[in-house]
DNA sequence: GCTTGACCTTACCATGATGGGAAGGTGCAG
DNA sequence: CTGCACCTTCCCATCATGGTAAGGTCAAGC
């Protein structure tokens, strides 16, 4: 099949499998007499493979490890799942520092009242002012 | 003071600064006879400002606006809580997503051995095969 | 046959926020 | 006057992705 069609069934962008193939995530495609890029049901696999470790948030480089584990017969699971766990130390390093920023983002606008005067607690922490405190 | 200085007292990088001015975020700096771009307290001010806003995680024009109403002595409040509270749901969305992204990848986790043999619910789970149901 | 339209090809540029480095000027202390 | 820290501009890289341009391919319809 062509790369229009393997883009539909993967939901990877035509454009993403040729980058993908630029960068060696996935082998040179076939071409056919007329250069078309040509793919089978095992290259549809691996792009699906790619789609759904993308969806999970992993990097490309982690990508190609699971890729590579994942044609690796000789593999152990404990390689695996220590990749996946530092990808999840990783998650939550970042809902973590999103939490933060939401707690701080949220404890200022709940003190700011939200009307028609320019008093406002939000800009004054941008600012750098300690908010109406000790002054 | 020069860019480095600043740069010290705000912990904006000089780089960042002077791509600061470029996109107009800050006015075009002073200049020393050398060409050193030269601050003031008034800089200094206006950068941790822009530092605060970023480590918040608001975006470039999110700041852009947040400094266009720390300037605005007509603003209203309501406009900033408005502009903050849009910005919370962001952050909620991106933190809704990890979290989804992390209860997924834990799931499979937990199924996973993480011994020696290569049998791992995390690489068939990538592979799009329903892991050992019904078959 | 010839046209139309959908599809494909490569190549270049853009994003957003940041860093790296090169090549060269400035300024101060020894 | 040399050395060193600092500054200047300019270009390139990141990461994953999209846009667009200029052109080739192919099947359907007239």
């Amino acid at each position: 099949m062509q790369i229009g069609e393997a883009s539909r069934l993967t939901g990877v962008s035509a454009k993403m499998i040729r980058h993908y193939e630029s960068i060696g995530l996935i082998p040179n495609a076939d071409r056919r007499d007329s250069n078309y890029r040509d793919y089978g049901h095992h290259d549809i696999h691996r792009l699906g493979f790619i789609r759904r470790a993308r969806d999970l948030g992993f990097s490309m480089d982690e990508i190609r490890d699971l890729l590579r584990l994942w044609g690796d017969t000789q593999r152990s699971s404990a390689d695996v799942k220590a990749l996946t766990q530092s990808h999840i130390a990783e998650l939550d390093q970042k809902i973590r520092l999103l939490g933060e920023m939401r707690h701080t983002l949220a404890t200022l606008a709940d003190a700011c009242d939200g009307d028609h005067r320019p008093d406002c607690p939000i800009i004054e922490g941008l600012a750098g002012e300690t908010p109406h405190a000790g002054h």
